[in-house]
DNA sequence: AAACTAATTGTACGATCGTTCGTACAACTT
DNA sequence: AAGTTGTACGAACGATCGTACAATTAGTTT
C-alpha cells in the first residue's frame, strides 16, 4: 500500500491549497459579519479590511457579491449541521434524538456560534420578502431544516400531528434566539426549554387528541 | 360656540399642513420599504425617486438617516397599535380580549399591512445585534408589546404563569409570519391558530399545573 | 405691496459601494 | 531553464450613499 495515497485526495497543489484556506477564512468571517449586519450589510471592502487582504483578492474568490452571499449561506449551513444536526445522530430516531436536537439548537444560539445569534434567523428575516437566488437558497435550507425536525418528531409514536408539533417547537427556538439577542435576556432560553418540555409532555398523553 | 374652533386645533398654516402631509407620505412609504428591504436598505434617494420628490426634500424632513429610521419605527408602531392593539380593546380584559388580540395580529400579518409582513419582525432581526438608538427604539417597542401581551394574559384567572404563556403565544405569531413570508405558505397562519387554541385550552385545565 | 417664514429644490461634496483590469509573484509542469 | 497556471494585489471606473448649503417657491403676516 502506497502511504498517504488515500489521505491526500488527488491534488497537492500548494497554490490552490492556500487559496482554499483563504476562501475558508473569508467565508467564516463573512458568516460572522452577516449574522450581525446581514448579507447586504456585508461589504467586500469591509471584509477585506478586517481580514487584512486586498478588496480585489476577496472579490476574485467569488466573482460577484451575490456569489459571495450564496457561498456564505452554504458555509453557515455546514457549521449549523455540524453543530446542531450531527451531534443528535448519536441517538437513534425517537424522543431522545429530538431532545438532543432541540437542546443542541438552543446551545448553538446561546453560545453564540455566530456573534449575532442564529445565522439563519438573521438572514431569513432579511431576505424573506425579496426575490432572487439568495432568498431561494435560504428558503431551501429552511425547508430542509423544517423537514428534518418534522421527521425527527414523526419518529416518536405518540405524536399525532408531526407538522403541527414541529411548527410549535421551532417557534420556541426562534423566539428564544430573538428575545435573547434583542433584549440581552438569557432567561429566554429557559423559557424555551420549559415550553418544549411542557409541549412534549402534552404530546405524550391521550389528552393531546382529546383537546381537538 | 365658534364653529370649528375645537376641530382645527391651533395652527391653520397651509404650509406646515402641507409639510406634515408630505412627511406622513414619506413615513408610510418608508415603513413599507423597510418591511421588505430593512431600515438600512431603505435609502433616501430611492425614497425620493419613488415618491417623485427631491432627495433633499426628503432629507430636510429628518436631518439625518438615523432620524428617518427612528421616525419610521414610530410611524410603524402607530399603525401596529391602530390595527392590532386598539381593536382588541372593545372587549374587557380577559380571554375574549386576548383572542381578539392574537387574531388581530395574525390578520395584520396575513393581510400584509406591510408588504414584507410584520414590520417589527423584519427590523428586530435586522438591528437585534447592533448598538445604537434605532436598536434601542425597536427594543423598547418590543418590550412594550411583550408587556402588553403578558398583562392581557394575566387578566385570565386560570393562567398560572403569564410570562411563560405570553412567550409561547408570541412565538406562534412570529413563526407564522416568518413561514408565510419566506415560503409563501398561507397554511402557517392556520398552524398558529391551532397552536394558540390548543395552548389556551391547556392553560384552562388543572393539567397545566400537574404537568410540571 | 412688502417683508417674512416654512417647505422644497438643485447642485455639489467626500466616502463607499461592486466591479474591471493589468500586473506581480509563487508554485507546478515540461 | 523555460513556460504555464493560480492567487493576490493596486489602481481606477461609474454609481450610489448620506450630507451640506444656497436658491426658489408657496403661503402668511404686516
Amino acid at each position: 500500500m502506497v502511504k498517504g495515497a488515500s489521505v491526500e485526495v488527488v491534488k497537492v497543489d500548494g497554490r490552490v491549497e492556500r487559496g482554499e484556506q483563504t476562501r475558508r477564512q473569508i467565508l467564516r468571517r463573512a458568516a460572522e459579519i452577516a449574522s450581525v449586519e446581514g448579507l447586504e450589510g456585508l461589504s467586500i471592502g469591509r471584509l477585506a479590511t478586517e481580514l487584512e487582504v486586498s478588496k480585489s483578492g476577496v472579490f476574485a474568490h467569488f466573482g460577484s457579491k451575490e456569489e459571495l452571499q450564496l457561498s456564505t449561506v452554504r458555509a453557515a449551513a455546514a457549521i449549523f449541521v455540524r453543530q446542531v444536526v450531527e451531534p443528535a445522530l448519536v441517538e437513534p430516531p425517537g424522543r431522545a434524538r429530538l431532545e438532543l436536537l432541540l437542546d443542541g439548537w438552543l446551545a448553538y444560539s446561546e453560545n453564540r456560534t455566530f456573534p449575532g445569534g442564529c445565522f439563519f434567523y438573521a438572514v431569513q428575516a432579511e431576505f424573506d420578502a425579496r426575490p432572487g437566488r439568495v432568498r431561494d437558497s435560504i428558503a431551501g435550507f429552511g425547508r430542509e431544516w423544517n423537514s428534518y425536525v418534522r421527521e425527527t418528531v414523526a419518529a416518536i409514536p405518540e405524536v399525532a400531528d408531526p407538522d403541527q408539533l414541529a411548527f410549535e417547537l421551532v417557534a420556541f427556538l426562534e423566539m428564544a434566539n430573538a428575545q435573547s439577542v434583542l433584549h440581552d435576556d438569557p432567561h429566554a432560553y429557559e423559557r424555551a426549554r420549559v415550553a418544549v418540555r411542557n409541549r412534549l409532555a402534552q404530546a405524550g398523553t391521550a389528552a393531546s387528541t382529546a383537546l381537538r
